[in-house]
RNA sequence: GCAGCCGUAGCUCAGCUGGUUAGAGCGCUAGAUUGUGGAUCUAGAGGUCCCCCGUUCGAUCCGGGGCGGCUGUACCA
């Protein structure tokens, strides 16, 4: 056997967690982006880009450890050996513009930006390691007024997507009541820094696990159904009875006003300064929200909303979609939080030294976006196919061409057939396209002066009634004979017939 | 990160208690049906049976490791 030398061969796939979007998901994603984006400057902001890549120090936490260096953060080293970073959030690089720009910048400071974000972490349904987010962010704002337009401008995102109100629930919380609630149970302190960071996230698993799961994570741990431990906070049973009652202590029948949870929160941490400081800030946003009237049907006060450990100093919130999706297989999926904000005072600080308060609210497009489309929400045949000009004779190119120019230049979407089979194939290609129109000449055509107009929609219609394939094609159903003088009019006539208006946009 | 299940054509899958040319349906390409989307008929393309190492005369099948996918869990700025 004579080897030949085996020609390498790439595996031509996407890297995990990555994906190629189709045209329907690309302009789906855009005109979700749009329709954020007309909310986001209704509110008064305006658009910043800042770049993709940042220093890694200026990302701040996820800085290239040795072992592993990309753990969380895409991050790889420059000519001059400066560690770069793909940002992972919109934030992180909006807080080092208006540091470095600060002098110059109206305060307070309104942008909205969205891109894609990357995270170099397990995909998940919903969950990419490249997604888009969309933010907006008022900076040098110390009051809840900028928090509460945040809220507010979330239900309003949302709404505008086509999520009926009732179907998704903006949750607030606030980061000063748990700290008071964890400084009234005798967690203050910085020696229990650790132990508040578990309680926390034991609380924020309140929705999936509910009261008895998150009393195991507050005590000794707890063992899930694959067998996998997680380790407890281990506090005191009394401890554990007191969070517990806090986080349950908003719901239920009691709790028909945003104003009466707030009082049930008040009897257990109103006694700590942090936590009342907390509540008055809550109730100052329930009054704005109630001036604004957004009711209960679109913000709600949560008492297991935690968030992220990092960097959140106040009002912290959430948008959570209420409705159940199931995946194809018709199997639950659980979605996390497709927009979520909050107050942080201290991400600017970390470049100037001087506090700058801020707030912002980020939806995770495309999460919301795999949601909808799992939900068959997601139109993604909002834009019409092209007309097709067939080509069949190679020597007449130049006549196709004035055609489809005829028709770009009134506005209709239209290509000549590009490839190199016969007819038959590009009536197959026309019709895979789902091109509404294809416009024919051939000899026949020319001879006559005239050309064909075939209804591919009509057509395809009345191909469900076919018997012999003989007949029908004889027939040849659906088209018309037309002066070729009369392309546009009578091209525009049938588009017209099926509610396309100059071929682009459908319906 | 941890645990469980899984990995054969573009897709859905079959197959072999380890033995020569690995199959089906759908899809794809081309041809036939006088220049026409469906149907039918004919032909064709397409596979390192995820990768590497080991056991064996011989591995798609057995063992180990890796990679990838799904599910749960952890993390989530």
């Amino acid at each position: 056997m004579s080897k030949s030398p085996k020609t390498f061969r790439p595996r031509a796939r996407v890297p995990k967690g990555l994906r190629d979007l189709s045209a329907g998901m690309v302009r789906a994603e855009l005109r979700m982006l749009a329709r954020i984006r007309e909310v986001y400057e209704r509110y008064g902001f305006d658009p910043l880009e800042t770049s993709a890549i940042e220093y890694a120090d200026a990302l701040g936490k996820f800085l290239p450890d040795e072992d592993r260096p990309n753990e969380g953060v895409f991050s790889f080293q420059d000519d001059d050996e400066q560690w770069l970073s793909l940002r992972y959030d919109l934030t992180a690089p909006l807080a080092r513009y208006v540091a470095e720009n600060y002098d110059g910048l109206p305060k307070p400071f309104r942008r909205y930006q969205t891109g894609s974000v990357w995270r170099n972490e397990k995909p998940g349904p919903g969950r990419f390691r490249q997604f888009t987010q969309f933010d907006a962010d008022t900076v040098a704002a110390p009051g809840v007024a900028a928090d509460a337009e945040m809220c507010m401008m979330g239900a309003d995102c949302l709404e505008a997507l086509g999520i009926p109100r009732g179907d998704y629930r903006i949750r607030v919380n606030n980061r000063k009541v748990l700290d008071g609630l964890l400084e009234t149970i005798g967690l203050g302190g910085d020696a229990n820094e650790l132990t508040r960071a578990t309680v926390l996230r034991s609380i924020d698993k309140f929705d999936k696990l509910g009261r008895k799961g998150v009393e195991l994570l507050l005590g000794a741990g707890r063992k899930d159904e694959s067998g996998d431990f997680t380790k407890g906070a281990g506090l005191s049973p009394s401890q554990i009875t007191a969070v517990a009652d806090y986080v349950e202590s908003g719901l239920g029948e009691g709790a028909t006003t945003r104003r009466l949870v707030l009082e049930s929160w008040r009897k257990i941490v109103g006694a700590s300064a942090i936590g009342a400081e907390g509540l008055d800030e809550l109730a100052e946003m329930d009054a704005l929200f109630e001036a604004a009237g957004y009711g209960l049907d679109r913000i709600e006060f949560n008492s297991w909303i935690v968030r992220g450990l990092g960097y959140y100093t106040g009002p912290v919130f959430e948008s959570d979609l209420l409705f159940e999706v199931k995946d194809d297989a018709g199997n639950p999926v659980r979605f996390g939080s497709v927009g979520s904000g909050g107050r942080y005072d201290g991400l600017v600080e970390r470049f100037k030294g001087v506090k700058v308060p801020a707030t912002g609210f980020s939806i995770g497009v495309s999460r919301l976006q795999a949601a909808l489309e799992l939900l068959g929400k997601l139109d993604l045949e909002a834009v019409a196919a092209p007309v097709v000009v067939l080509t069949l004779d190679a020597a007449r190119m130049a006549d196709y061409q004035q055609m489809v120019s005829e028709l770009r230049e009134v506005g209709i979407r239209a290509e000549m057939y590009l490839g190199g089979s016969g007819m038959k194939a590009q009536m197959k290609y026309a019709d895979k396209r789902g091109a509404p129109v294809a416009v024919i000449e051939g000899e026949d055509e020319r001879a006559t002066g005239e050309i064909t107009l075939k209804d591919l929609i009509l057509g395809s219609e009345m191909s469900k009634e076919i018997a012999d394939n003989t007949a029908w094609r004889e027939g040849q159903p659906a088209q018309v004979s037309v002066p070729r003088a009369r392309l546009v009019e009578e091209v525009k006539a049938i588009l017209a017939r099926h509610g396309l208006h100059s071929g682009f946009h459908r319906g």
